[in-house]
DNA sequence: CGTCATGTTGAACCAGGTCAAAGAAAGTGG
DNA sequence: CCACTTTCTTTGACCTGGTTCAACATGACG
C-alpha cells in the first residue's frame, strides 16, 4: 500500500543553505558558519516531496523538525471514527513536527498538498549546538511559542466564530501571509481544497462553498476555483472580528470594563 | 478596580522547593542545588494567589513562566465583542505562560479559580541556567511540545467533537489527571462552573448542563453539584472517542487503509 | 433567612449538517 | 489532442443539535 510513502531519501538531493529563501528565518541559520548552516555538514539536507507524499506519519518515532523550503504541508489528526481534523496548513519558512518532542513519536500527520521542498533539522544535531547558539536556543523556543499562539488562535476560532467569520479569518490570514513575504495581499491561489478547508475550520464542504458564494455575492471577495481575490480587505478584517493585531498595549485596560463574575472576589478582597 | 489584582507581590512569601509537591517534574528542579531548585536563590518564589486574582493579562510583559504548585488556575482570550475562550484548566504540576515567549508579551489572561499557589520561574533566570543544564533545556521543549499536543487535542474536539463526546473527554481528562496524581479516578470536585466548562469546550451553559443530567440518566455519571461520580468509565470512554492512548504504535498502519484522495498519487509514484 | 450567583429545564428557532444531484476541473489513457 | 473517468465544487431541500430566550430551582454566603 501507500506505505512506502513514508520513506524518504533524505540523502539524494543536496542544496545550499545560502541559496535557501529561507535565510536567516531558518533556526539552523548562522552567518559564522561557511554555508550559513549549521546542518551544511550533515548529510542530512533538503528533500523533494510531491503531491500526496507524507513527512511523517502518526506513530512514527520523532527524530527532527522540518522547515518548509516551499510548497505546503497539511498537518493532521485522525479520530478514532476516521474523522480527520486539519491542524494547520504550513508554508515556506515554518517548522513542523513541535508536537513530536514530548513522547519522541509524531501523533500527527504530515502531506504534501503540493510539490514541496523541506529541510530536515536534525534534533540530534540541534542539541548538539544547543549550547554554543543562544540565538538558536531562542530561535527554537520562540518558534515553539508562536505554534501554541497559532493553536491558541485556532481555538479561539473554533469555539466562538460562525461559518463565516471562519472563513474571513482564513482568508486574512493567507492575506497576511502573503504581504510579509512580499505577495500580493489581495490576490492568490488556495493550495487546498474546500473539504481541507473545511476540516481545518471544522466545517463542512458544503458550507465552505456556501460562505465563499455568500461573501462573493456580497462583494468582498470574488472567487475563480482556487484563485482568490479580495476585493474588500476592511469588511474581511470586521467579519474576522480578530481583535486588530495581536496582544496590543491595552487589553487589559480594556476588559477591566467587562463585568467578569470572578473577579468580585478580588474586589472584595481589596477593599 | 480590579485592576490591582494584577500586582502581585512575589517577595511575600519564600517557600522551599524541597517540600514543593511538584518535586521533580519542575522546570528549577535541581538535585545538586542546595534547596533542589536553580530558584533557590532568586528573589522569586511562591506566591498565593486568591480566587479571582490574575496571574497575569493579556497585554503584560512576558518575563515568567509560572508553575503551579496547588490550586487551578484559567487561561483564556477574549475576542473583540468580549467573547471569553477558555484555553485551558491548569493544574498543580503544570507550567503556564509559554505563548508568551514569542511576542514578548502575554497574548492571554490567568486568572486562579480558587486559592492557588504558584512559582514563578523567572525567563532570565531560566536563560541562565539554560546552557549549563541540559535536563533544563529539554524538560523545557518537552513541556512546550506536551502544551502543543494538549492544543491539538483540543481543536480535535472543537473541530469535531458533538457536545456528549466533549464533555465525556473532558470528565475523563480529569479523571486521567486524578489517576495519575494519585487520587480516585472516578470520584471528585470540579472547580469550574459550568459556564466555564462551556466556555472552554464551545458549548452554552444550558448545553453543558443538560448533557450531564443526559450523562447521569444514562447511568453514566453522578452529579451533585460539582462533585462527580463516574460510574461507567468505559461508557465515557467509548463516547469520547479518543483513540485510545496516545500516538501508539500503529496509528500508520491502521490508517493506510483509509482512503486518502491525495494518497493515489503516492502509489502511482511508487509502481 | 434573604439575596445573588449559579444551575436546571422547557420551548422555539436557526446555523450548519446531511442528503442528493448536477456541473466544472483536472488527471488518465489511447 | 480528445474522450473518459474521477474528483472537486456548487446549489437546493430538508433536518437537527445546539443556541437562545425565559422561567424557575438551588445553594452559597453575609
Amino acid at each position: 500500500m501507500s506505505g512506502k510513502a513514508q520513506i524518504i531519501d533524505f540523502q539524494s538531493k543536496k542544496m545550499s543553505c545560502e541559496a535557501c529563501i529561507v535565510g536567516h528565518q531558518c533556526l539552523g541559520y548562522d552567518p559564522r558558519l561557511p554555508g550559513a548552516c549549521i546542518f551544511k555538514n550533515s548529510n542530512m539536507p533538503h528533500q523533494l516531496l510531491h503531491r500526496g507524499e507524507y513527512l511523517y506519519r502518526a506513530g512514527e518515532p520523532f527524530q527532527a523538525l522540518y522547515m518548509i523550503r516551499s510548497g505546503i504541508i497539511k498537518t493532521y489528526f485522525i479520530s478514532e471514527d476516521g474523522e480527520e481534523q486539519i491542524l494547520g496548513f504550513h508554508l515556506p519558512g515554518e517548522i513542523i513536527g513541535f508536537d513530536g518532542i514530548a513522547e519522541g513519536a509524531f501523533p500527527s500527520n504530515a502531506m504534501a498538498l503540493d510539490t514541496t521542498s523541506i529541510c530536515k533539522l536534525s534534533f540530534d544535531s540541534l542539541e548538539e549546538h544547543y549550547g554554543a547558539s543562544p540565538q538558536l536556543q531562542s530561535a527554537l523556543l520562540r518558534g515553539m511559542s508562536r505554534e501554541i499562539l497559532r493553536h491558541e488562535n485556532m481555538l479561539m476560532l473554533l469555539g466562538k466564530k460562525k461559518a463565516d467569520q471562519r472563513l474571513a479569518s482564513f482568508l486574512l490570514n493567507r492575506s497576511t501571509y502573503q504581504r510579509s513575504h512580499g505577495y500580493s495581499a489581495t490576490v492568490f491561489t488556495l493550495a487546498m481544497t474546500r473539504t481541507d478547508i473545511g476540516k481545518y475550520l471544522g466545517l463542512t464542504v458544503e458550507t465552505v462553498s456556501r460562505v465563499l458564494s455568500r461573501l462573493q455575492v456580497q462583494g468582498i471577495i470574488e472567487v475563480h476555483t482556487n484563485q482568490i481575490q479580495i476585493l474588500d480587505l476592511d469588511a474581511l478584517r470586521d467579519l474576522a472580528g480578530d481583535y486588530a493585531g495581536r496582544p496590543g498595549i491595552e487589553h487589559g485596560a480594556i476588559r477591566v470594563n467587562r463585568p467578569f463574575t470572578g473577579e468580585r472576589q478580588v474586589n472584595k478582597a481589596f477593599h
